[in-house]
RNA sequence: GGGCAGGUACCAAAGUGGACAAAUGGGGCGGGCUGUAAACCCGUAGCGGUAACGCUUCGGAGGUUCGAAUCCUUCCCUGCCCA
């Protein structure tokens, strides 16, 4: 066993690319080294995607090395065509500038920013004050139009459509590396790998301005075993706030992930030991669950707290388990809702109730819902579309709500 | 700037005056089987209504017509070719 992170993020699947292994892993097992990833302000929160970016840099802090996190409120401005199938919306600044002090938040709950050992800089501090004809000239002119062209990453865009602000996005996060190699004197970056080429033109254009040489890593680009993109969740992305996704349905997450994903995930997701992973990985059957249980509350555990993924883990083993405890004490962490006794004593339409606490987006889906078995009270099937919630139904944990297989909601009497 | 082809529901893609709330596939949702898995099987499909039925949709705005996703005008957007 070597103790060299780079080996050890091999190990665990966070390699796709680099731009010489024997480089990297010798720069990784040597002295601090200084590396950036950059985050697009896209969204006022990150989703499960960055999450293999951020696992790789905490491995990376833990190991001893200094991060950097880029915030792109420079970069978003303009937008990433890699890999996109079509213009993403044009987003303002203002929007842009408040997403980042989110994801920056965000970043800081893993990274813990301290301006010396763990820095966050926003791209927007330098690249919005950029002059045109001076950056072509300076920067411009080292990048070759035949070679971006000729590039994978643009290959479908150039099939349906490339405009010329996202062409520049490149030659921005090109900009970006070397100016925090020129700061920081960072000297490797990191990101998915459909950054391969933005990655690499850094790299160059470093080598030609600086004449040093810089290094690159990409993440592979996961998808889940049923070929989906990772991180999907029934109502959209799974994201790392709690007010966008809470703990709980964080938790379920991982839960509910297919067997195959389970070893991968581990290995990705959590900061167990490889030997603890290869126990989980070697379950059968059913017993695959209980490693599901614990990828779902490491996972929760690193994003959410210890004390979130503990009530998550308790309020699905009650919801899911054979023997479901003391409800009230179990529940605390599934999703609810308040209504007033008063209201519960005249009685609610279940399609009404089940519409307000979103669990149908409407009132025909929440009547359709019945009419094809899918709706519960207190894990009663629900027979007849008239029926009305009142006191009847009330339970000493409150008065629990079901669509479908696992999708609760509980509501709270006072 | 010129020529051509397009813009239909979550996505892809049919439809080109009434039978269109709009085929089909994927995805979604519900049920069954199971392990809160996969695969498979069955069902479902805008919004309101138990239903009959009503209301709002086919890039935007106007118009023609008893009647338009389908025809006309105009605007916006995209791709291809030419400049």
């Amino acid at each position: 066993m070597s103790d060299n992170v780079y080996d050890s993020l091999k190990e665990r699947g966070f390699i796709a690319q680099t731009s010489d292994e024997v480089a990297v892993r010798k720069m990784l097992g040597g002295s601090r080294v200084t590396f950036y990833v950059g985050y697009d302000s896209t969204a006022t929160s990150l989703h499960a995607g960055s999450l293999v970016p951020i696992m790789a840099m905490m491995h990376l802090q833990r190991a001893g090395h200094r991060p950097i996190a880029i915030v792109g409120g420079g970069t978003t401005m303009v937008g990433d065509p890699s890999g996109k199938s079509e213009m993403r919306q044009m987003l303002d600044e203002e929007a842009i500038r408040a997403n980042g002090r989110a994801i920056h938040a965000q970043l800081n709950n893993y990274l813990h920013f301290d301006g010396k050992n763990s820095l966050a800089v926003d791209n927007a501090d330098w690249l919005l004050p950029l002059n045109y004809v001076g950056f072509l000239r300076d920067i411009g002119k080292h990048f070759s139009v035949n070679r971006m062209l000729a590039a994978e990453a643009y290959k479908q865009r150039l099939e349906r459509g490339l405009s010329f602000i996202e062409f520049n996005y490149q030659l921005l996060q090109a900009y970006d590396y070397l100016t925090v190699y020129r700061k920081y004197g960072c000297t490797l970056q990191m990101g998915g790998d459909d950054q391969w080429g933005n990655i690499l033109a850094g790299v160059d254009l470093i080598r030609r301005v600086e004449g040093a040489k810089v290094e690159a890593m990409t993440f592979p680009l996961l998808t889940t075993a049923s070929n989906d993109k990772m991180g999907k969740t029934a109502s959209g992305a799974l994201w790392l706030d709690p007010e966008l996704v809470n703990p709980y349905d964080f938790y379920q997450y991982w839960i509910n992930c297919d067997d195959r994903d389970v070893v991968p995930f581990l290995k990705l997701f959590t900061f167990l030991p490889m030997e603890e992973i290869g126990r989980l990985g070697a379950l059968k059957g059913s017993e695959i669950r209980q490693a599901k249980q614990i990828l779902a509350f490491e996972a929760t555990s690193i994003t959410h707290g210890e004390n979130a993924a503990r009530e998550a883990q308790a309020a699905a083993s009650a919801a899911f388990g054979k023997e479901p405890g003391d409800l009230d004490q179990t529940l605390s962490a599934m999703p609810s809702s308040v209504i007033s006794h008063d209201r519960l004593a005249s009685g609610i339409s279940l399609v009404e109730i089940f519409m307000e606490v979103r669990l149908t987006a409407s009132r025909g889906e929440a009547k359709r819902l019945i009419k094809q078995g899918g709706m519960y009270i207190n894990n009663e099937r629900v027979e007849n579309i008239e029926q009305v919630l009142n006191e009847d139904d009330l339970t000493p944990s409150g008065i629990l709500l079901r669509a479908g297989k696992k999708n609760y909601h509980r509501i709270i009497v006072e």
